[in-house]
DNA sequence: AAAAATATCGCAACAATGTTGCGATTTAAT
DNA sequence: ATTAAATCGCAACATTGTTGCGATATTTTT
């Protein structure tokens, strides 16, 4: 595989995911980015960033596409098993690093992967009485 | 609100639903019906099927949207917290209608709907041995 | 059964999001 | 400093979804 090299864009856009508490779309990175770099620039760094597990992808019920940083704090091999909240009013998605579902599956299935993804208000947005 | 009428293209639509044992893209129902009518008509009866409560919209890890027929045989009031099943390999989708998972949330948040999407492989692919 | 009201349709146009090819530029290794 | 390879910018394109509007079809009213 290739080796992924230090760009000004990538350190630009690493940048933003560090200052940001919640999860971003393309579209919330390039703004921030102000022009630092091209938009095909930008899908391409975070295509890189996903593929050394750095950040992960986050596809809403609504459709949209998101992307956070990745906690690699507990796990060495790490599977983005954690949930996500998405606030149906201020539309911020908030990975909930410590929530993790428990089921039961019927057999036959093989799982790898799952996403867990919980919409409502929150905390913020609930305390505001809307 | 509107009263929706029963037309051709519905009708259709939903016939190909109840032929499916699998979630459908708007693209694949689009070609299940061979151009009997638009691709807008198309996007406006999942719309009108999704606020009638026939359908429901499932949104995949990898982005995609898919649709479903809504299984009404439970409760009578029903809140689509069911589990997804998405293969890795033949990228079908479907319902686990007995699957509801457990989970603890941190307080503050207000859980109003889930979106719990398995994925790896499914069990003709599994048998398949891929 | 005809007329009126309104939901639905088709078309065209647009918007947002994501992808690809390719020559130019930058980075990192030698 | 030279070189090889990764990255970039630009243009062009693909896909998915939305909107406006006049035409059509369905339902209700008379």
């Amino acid at each position: 595989m290739k080796k992924t090299r230090n760009t000004t864009a990538k350190t630009a856009v690493l940048e933003v995911f560090e200052k940001s508490r919640t999860a971003l779309s393309h579209t919330e990175i390039q703004k921030q980015l102000n022009g630092i770099c091209d938009r095909v620039t930008i899908y391409r760094i975070l295509e890189r960033l996903m593929n050394d597990d750095i950040i992960h992808k986050i596809s809403n019920l609504d459709g949209t596409v998101k992307y956070a940083k990745c906690n690699h704090s507990h796990q060495r091999v790490h599977i983005h098993n954690h949930a996500h909240f998405s606030c149906e009013n201020c539309h911020e998605i908030t990975c909930l690093e410590n929530v993790k579902p428990s089921y039961i599956m019927p057999h036959n299935y093989k799982v790898k992967e799952i996403n867990f993804t919980l919409s409502g208000l929150c905390p913020n947005c609930l305390n505001s009485n809307i």
